[in-house]
DNA sequence: CGCGTCCAATACCCTTTCGATCTGAGCCGG
DNA sequence: CCGGCTCAGATCGAAAGGGTATTGGACGCG
């Protein structure tokens, strides 16, 4: 698992789409899809429903997503809180 | 930021030695040499002094250490509680 | 009914990243 | 001094990651 990954889940699961949140964090959309899948694979459960219109939450997908987002402010903390320590 | 910088930096700082971080984390050390220097050039500040006889842990890395535990803490409760609501 | 549209997934290539090995430089103890 | 630590640097091969182009499925509209 990589920050990217998560990064790439969150703006999935908040756009509920791959193109959108392709363009959002500005990359292609078939590494997203593959990223996505990738994740999924390491956590041994679908996180999306694929649909013709999109990508639904599953429910595991919204417990991931809660822990996600928690993970990406905490990378955001620690970068701030050191950068402030250091200089 | 990686998480594997993150895991490479704390066992470095628990280690007090780069060459036993190696070991301990099963790779070898210029990897974990070269991670870290990436990750203080990201913070912009030095995480640790460097000594004929190990890493000593500076101020600005004391802080990230904190937070980092709580980095690796919380994906692992994340992965754990996805795959436990996906199964 | 097609046909155009919108979606994610796949195939393929290329660049970048990452780790392993080997080597070098600095310091300390015997 | 010399032998044994330490971390850092150079080089190489493998793996990962992103981009473009394309495929395939599902819907809606004429």
């Amino acid at each position: 698992m990589s920050l990217a990954q998560i990064r790439y889940f969150v703006a999935v699961a908040e756009e509920r789409n791959v193109g959108r949140a392709a363009r959002r964090l500005h990359v292609a959309q078939p590494p997203i899809s593959r990223q996505i899948r990738s994740l999924e694979e390491e956590l041994g459960s679908p996180l999306f429903r694929r649909t013709p219109r999109g990508m639904d939450l599953l429910p595991a997908g919204e417990v991931f997503l809660e822990h996600a987002r928690g993970i990406l402010v905490a990378v955001e903390v620690a970068t701030d809180a050191t950068r402030r320590a250091g200089s």
